[in-house]
RNA sequence: GGGAUGUUAGCUCAGCUGGUUCAGAGCAUCUGCCUUACAAGCAGAGGGUCAAUGGUUCGAACCCAUUACGUCCCA
């Protein structure tokens, strides 16, 4: 049967996918005899469809587990979604809004049902995506972190660091998301610079004192309403204002001072005194802080509390009244007294227009500022003050810091050090409320009396309260709270907060801490991640690893760098500029994507994503397809000799990939070939290179440095083994190969194909199953992983190969510009330039001797060896070698003496270069005594090649 | 505004503790080839004042300073 002469990945990668998972070569189960190699996934949203940021991330972790299970470890990739609770509560929001049904008429049972279904549906999609990229996951591991045991360890987390002290709950500024209506956490917020505009608005002072309307007291909820003002009369003359500048006049009915600096002439007559809030015609006061920036707008800042962060600082520092004019749908509240149920934005026109026909807008400007948006809804945040729940971070964060700092956990690159010290120094506390229903509920029960418990369940919490109330009453036996006097908080926890135990409570480390699960696979080896979330994620996971296990969660963190279009744009979904990985897959392979994905993307760089890079990676493919076909096509045996590689025999395996099987291997051969000394001496530089390079990807992992890695083989298969290595051995067409090159290709090839099998696992199996008889359930994603063996010295043959490829290509580059048939053989000359030292008598020869056939074949020439300069023949200088080949059209004199004159510019200004240095008194003092000779070494070189170019142009 | 970090071939990037294995790789480009594994290919070739300026040094892509431009983080 013939093999394709292109690869196609469609007829292979789903057919080995399931074998790999009927085989269980992914699964993995603690053996205290073998090393674990752990990574757990960066659980990806249940919303979520696979992107490009996937594709590289997920890549990257296959490659390394897949590499490391090759290597004996017992490796563990664990995967799994996270419930991703705004996004996700959003989506099904809008999907049963869709249907006709509103939220705020489900109970949270119904509605929480209505999200698991909908999990169920769409939850598992992106995992299933993962298989096509050949994710090798123990998928019998997969968690959700809304699994009951998720959920059950993220519940005794919460009411552990509540007993702890860590967790406390209290009125704070949050960052308020009125379109999802939840609060955020501060890295939740995005901050853009957007266009908007400053308002000039005038603020009456009140002459006398003796009107103040009555000060509303108490919360926001229980503002006096004040009707407004006949407002024309404000407008009239001989009244003094003082002038502030906001770009939020709409919070202007929430304001409870104007603030001016202490040392600002302009306005310290006016401090103690009272101003009217336009409009709703409120008193306040106006004060004096440092905190002004005196140069920024009027220099007034108008204080509204309840919406900014900033004002309600200084109304804690001042004792200010605080009024909340906006409800949490981001429209105006009752305490706004005007435009009420408005939304904020239409309320801010309106506000602009009002000031404007009463007279009180000085003039607007157009100014940049920075406006946060919420990361999930991109609504623009709001400001609020409102009861939440909190970790406090500042303890908690000290292991996390130090540990990363020392590098027992080490960040890829180290660069983000900086970013994650000066974040985890300024750490504050963590927001963990959202007001949401998608989550774990916080388990915080109240009683109708204003009581707070904190218990992992109700009746724990009951058990709780009754026995306090008992101890404190001692003469009530019986229980003083019911079962339904508690009320369970409303909002669930922060997603963050469950992902940070991600490590942990995947293998069931909180409820049964001491299991054998979690002491095997704890901490687990690399965590790859994008650098976005080094501190929503990364962090908290270092943080809560060091609280609950008391060691890092992981030794290193890999950080990808994000994946952009061609224009430098981050790839997104909105922006439409990200194709769709799976059709890539389809297009290219998996193999050649995920080639494609790494070719160019060192750790901690983002990645300039180009549809060419797959295309890349799919003639690699291909590529080393074709490498296959040959060494497949090869046969150890005569023709006559009753050669029958290709046969019909069923493989043991019952999976033919295009219908090959292995073939008998090399024993029992008739009419076997003796090995031809060129053919040994290709094994035997190859054999060595081979180890060389194994050697350096070694050094390239251990670094992290999988692009490099990915390049490193890409040569070696390449250049080295098909454009070199393979050409050298590859016999005339129809004639048999001798057996020993044959084994030894064979076993190059298997190498081969296991360096490249962490990134293109398809192929490489369907190679490797076809290129041997493979034991049953075999698979080279088990099979043995290449050791570099230590070199037994410098052979001379081997040193010798660089010279020989480089006059080879000189002498196909003579022929090319001259238009010479590659089947017309030249004759080639080579003489050693030097005079040679005795011991050194044989060099020259020792260059034809080992590489004298394959210069012959690779090069199609007649060789000899000349002791004297060969007149009238194109020449040139590969190291100390100088070759001359003779062509058949007549020498062009001009020509080559132009080429022979640039090689001797070259050369003499070199030696001058070297001169300056071996000549200066002070180099040949304090250089180093290995550079001192090379420069010397270089210097008798460079003499030499100059002293051998002046004789051939002299020959001329 | 403060801090981090970067600028090397048309593109994407290597380049370790300064010294011709220091100016490199892959892709792209150009030239010639449908040569029985591969045109998704083969064989060659041409591309760079290492952002700019100044300094340290016998010697700088590399160390220092300033500038320009870019990216990221924080205010």
């Amino acid at each position: 049967m013939e093999i394709p002469k292109t690869y196609n990945p469609a007829t292979t990668e789903d057919k080995w996918y399931a074998y790999w998972l009927e085989n269980k070569f992914f699964a993995s189960k603690p053996d205290k005899n073998k090393e674990a190699y752990t990574i757990v996934i960066p659980p990806p949203n249940v919303t979520g469809v696979l992107h490009m940021g996937h594709m590289l991330n997920n890549t990257i972790q296959d490659v390394l587990i897949r590499k490391a299970r090759m290597q004996g470890k017992n490796a563990c990739w664990v995967p799994g979604t996270d419930h991703a609770s705004i996004a996700t509560e959003a989506k099904v929001v809008k999907m049963l809004a869709d249907k006709g049904i509103k939220k705020k008429d489900l109970s949270r049972e119904e509605f929480l049902k209505y999200a698991f279904e909908w999990k169920d549906k769409y939850g598992g999609i992106i995992l299933e995506q993962l298989k096509k990229l050949g994710a090798s996951c123990d998928w019998d591991r997969t968690k959700f972190t809304m699994d009951e045991p998720m959920s059950e360890q993220v519940i005794k987390v919460f009411v552990d660091l509540y007993r702890k002290g860590y967790i406390y709950r209290g009125v704070r500024m949050v960052n308020w998301d009125p379109q999802g209506k939840t609060a955020l956490a501060d890295d939740e917020v995005i901050h853009r610079e957007t266009q908007s505009k400053m308002y000039y608005v005038k603020y009456q002072i009140k002459s006398h004192t003796n009107q103040a309307p009555p000060a509303p007291k108490g919360g926001a909820d229980d503002i006096v309403s004040i009707p407004p003002l006949g407002v024309r009369g404000l407008s009239a003359g001989g009244l003094e204002y003082i002038t502030i500048a906001t770009v939020r006049p709409e919070t202007i009915m929430g304001d409870t001072a104007v603030c001016v600096h202490p040392d600002d002439e302009r306005y310290k007559h006016l401090v103690g005194k009272k101003c009217i809030v336009p409009m709703i015609n409120r008193e306040i006061p106006i004060i004096a802080d440092e905190y002004i920036d005196k140069d920024f707008g009027t220099g007034c800042l108008k204080v509204t509390p309840a919406h900014d962060i900033n004002d309600y600082n200084l109304g804690v520092k001042h004792n200010l009244q605080v009024i909340d004019t906006i409800n949490d749908d981001g429209t105006m509240s009752a305490a706004a007294q005007i435009f009420v149920g408005e939304d904020r934005f239409v309320a801010r026109k309106k506000v602009v227009k009002l000031l404007d026909e009463l007279g009180l807008l000085v003039k607007t400007e157009d100014v940049k500022n920075n406006v946060g948006y919420s990361e999930r809804t991109d609504a623009v945040v709001e400001p609020k003050l409102s009861m939440q729940w909190f970790v406090e971070m500042k303890k908690l964060c000290e292991p996390a810091l130090e540990n990363v700092m020392n590098d027992n956990i080490q960040l890829l690159p180290p660069k983000f050090k900086n970013m994650y010290r000066s974040w985890m120094e300024n750490v504050r506390d963590w927001c963990v409320s959202r007001q949401l229903w998608w989550g774990q509920q916080i388990p915080a029960y109240y009683t109708p009396d204003g009581k707070t418990v904190v218990a992992e369940s109700k009746q724990e919490a009951l058990n709780i309260l009754n026995s306090e109330a008992r101890s404190y009453q001692s003469p009530h036996k019986e229980d003083i709270y019911t079962f339904e006097d508690l009320r369970q908080d409303e909002d669930v926890l922060d997603t963050w907060f469950s992902s940070a135990l991600w490590p942990i409570s995947v293998f069931d480390g909180l409820l049964d801490p001491d299991n054998e699960e979690i002491n095997y696979y704890y901490p687990t080896n690399d965590l790859i991640t994008a650098p976005e979330i080094l501190f929503f994620w990364v962090a908290r996971m270092i943080l809560m690893g060091y609280e609950y296990r008391g060691k890092q969660p992981f030794k290193n963190v890999y950080l990808t760098g994000i994946v952009r279009d061609k224009l430098g744009r981050k790839m997104s979904k909105s922006l439409g500029n990200s194709p769709d990985p799976i059709e890539l897959m389809q297009q290219y392979g998996a193999d050649g994507v995920r080639t494609g994905m790494l070719f160019s993307s060192p750790a901690g760089n983002d990645l300039p994503f180009d549809e060419k890079l797959c295309e890349q990676g799919r003639n690699f493919s291909n590529k080393v397809w074709n490498a296959f076909r040959l060494i497949k096509g090869l046969s150890p045996l005569t023709p006559e000799g009753g050669t029958d590689v290709i046969t019909s025999t069923p493989s043991p395996l019952g999976r033919v990939g295009v219908g090959l099987v292995p073939p008998s291997g090399v024993r029992g051969l008739v009419g076997e070939l003796d090995q031809p000394f060129e053919n040994e001496v290709a094994v035997r530089w190859f054999s060595m290179l081979l180890d060389e390079k194994i050697e350096e990807i070694e050094n390239l992992y251990a670094q992290y440095r999988i692009s490099d890695v990915l390049q490193a083989i890409y040569k070696l298969v390449w250049t080295d083994f098909c454009s070199w290595y393979l050409e050298c051995i590859k016999p005339e067409y129809e004639k048999p190969i001798d057996s020993l090159t044959y084994k030894h290709t064979i076993e190059f090839f298997e190498t081969l194909l296991k360096l490249m099998h962490p990134f293109m696992p398809f192929i490489t199996e369907e190679i490797w199953q076809n290129l041997a008889t493979r034991k049953p359930n075999d698979s080279i994603c088990i099979a043995e992983y290449p050791k570099f063996n230590p070199k037994k010295g410098t052979a001379l043959y081997y040193g010798l190969a660089a010279p020989a490829f480089e006059i080879i290509a000189q002498v196909r580059s003579f022929r090319n510009s001259k238009g010479l048939s590659p089947k017309e053989t030249l004759p080639l000359f080579i003489r050693h330039a030097q005079a040679i030292p005795t011991h050194h008598a044989h060099i020259e020869s020792d260059l034809v001797t080992y590489w004298g056939g394959i210069i012959k074949k690779l090069a199609n020439v007649e060789l000899k060896l000349t002791a004297e300069k060969v007149a009238g023949a194109n020449s040139f200088l590969v190291d100390l070698y100088e070759c001359y080949v003779i062509l058949p059209q007549k020498l062009d004199i001009a020509a080559e003496k132009l080429r022979l004159e640039t090689d001797l510019a070259y050369q003499r200004g070199f030696l001058e270069s070297v001169m300056k240095k071996v000549g200066n008194e002070k180099f040949m003092a304090n250089a180093k005594p290995e550079v001192r000779d090379s420069e010397l070494k270089k210097k008798a070189d460079a003499e030499s090649k100059i002293k051998a170019l002046e004789e051939a142009l002299a020959g001329l």
